[in-house]
DNA sequence: TCGACAGGCTGACGGTTGTCAGGCTACAGA
DNA sequence: TCTGTAGCCTGACAACCGTCAGCCTGTCGA
């Protein structure tokens, strides 16, 4: 063929996703599958051993055990090994987000739901998180702001369940910072498990998911103790001596 | 001199922070001192802004307005700037660590020290946390071990306390897994602050100390409740369906 | 046996990187 | 005015980067 090998920023696959490029030139869409795979696999230890910047190409070819010229046939450049890695892994369909499985699971205790949450999570993704965080600068602003725009959407519905099991009014600004603290604190697991050297991992799971339980039980026992319930007003109650 | 430039990994000046390299050349101190400030306020920006990595030499010599090849004059490399960073905001001796705060105003409530703790914390040394968690791939092995020997020595300070506090046995394990996941909360704000846009500084760090206390609160109720208390316990008896 | 062709590979490109040798400038003391 | 010298800067280095044109190899139908 004339033109082997041909790159465009067509439109991408994934509905919701970061925009992955369009390489043509191998017509075998199994070979390209899998050679695909092994490109992204050995990306992803790589990146997270790393980091992106300091991971090279020539890097990635050695692990992968693909040519580096020929990697320029199923990927085109360095951002979009990173941009499909965050498609598998971060923006997956295939696993319920925690505000998903809150609406799927109405009337469960919120601890029980998290226990399984985190333990789906933290079972199949622990990469995914890590890369999520970690990936986050090099990203192109175009696929920075389509996480983002993930994240704030899912925070949404977090704070709605949080809101109703919490059972705060509608203008109490807190259901939306405790919600964004939960999915920061889902990241505990992999981000500091070198930490947790020895410990069962289900133990460590269990605790983050009580730690959260009992975060929202105590906002829905200020709110539900009358008016001036909050947390400022806990803290100051508290006897925080320190001026404002 | 016939040497105009000689670097030597010899000691380092800080006790317990990472061995800075000696660099000669430079006779006035106050000069050495100014021009290290320039260079790493600049480093720092950009390191939080694009990585380390992709951070350049000249990068950091534009913003600086630090030369070139004076800047050889005052550190040793690149590497060097990170530790000096670290040693400056990660292993800062002017203000106390949440155990230290702990142990210096015994009986006070929880929740009241971490709001002072976090409002130091968070009102001084963002940017070193964003920092420490960012920069960590990028040490040498040697620096490494040094941060990860201070953070396990924190941890079991904190640990110790926790376990005063919540009143749980000698060999319960959950006061050193609520030890790591309240130290990796203390990063929550500067970590996830363009989610809370918009949310009052104060009001977020209130939030997050609300949570801990809640935590250990619940931690220290369930200890009470007799002998088969525990997180595990807890979520097994909250009806968590699926299997071990 | 032979060509067509899909896919792999060699080797090289222009650009950027960290680093620094050695020349330059400005000023203090004689 | 001359000279020594502390600190600054020009210009360059070897190594490495992402990328790819174009050639080579192996396979398969005719």
């Amino acid at each position: 063929m004339s033109a082997k090998r041909s790159t465009s920023g067509g439109e991408g696959a994934k509905p919701a996703g970061l925009t992955e490029a369009v390489v043509e030139g191998i017509q075998n869409p199994d070979l390209v599958q899998i050679r695909r795979d092994q490109i992204c696999d050995a990306a992803l230890d790589l990146f997270l051993e790393k980091g992106f910047a300091s991971t090279t190409i020539r890097d990635i070819c050695a692990r992968s055990g693909v040519n580096q010229a020929s990697l320029y046939d199923y990927v085109a450049n360095k951002h979009d090994i990173l941009r499909r890695l965050l498609n598998k892994l971060w923006f997956r369909t295939d696993a319920p987000t925690l505000p998903e499985m809150l609406a799927a699971r109405p009337g469960e205790p919120l601890e029980a739901v998290l226990v399984d949450y985190l333990r789906q999570l933290w079972g199949t993704n622990r990469q995914g998180i890590l890369l999520s965080y970690r990936a986050v600068p090099h990203l192109r602003d175009e696929d920075r702001r389509a996480m983002h725009a993930r994240e704030k959407r899912m925070l949404g519905e977090l704070a709605t369940h949080l809101r109703r099991l919490a059972g705060v009014p509608e203008d109490d600004p807190h259901p939306e910072l405790m919600a964004n603290l939960v999915i920061f604190m889902t990241a505990f697991g992999p981000m500091r498990d070198w930490l947790n050297k020895g410990a069962d991992p289900d133990v460590v799971l269990r605790t983050v998911a009580f730690s959260i339980a009992a975060m929202v039980e105590r906002l829905a026992a200020e709110a539900g103790a009358a008016e001036p319930a909050s947390p400022a007003a806990a803290a100051r109650s508290a006897g925080a001596p320190s001026g404002a």
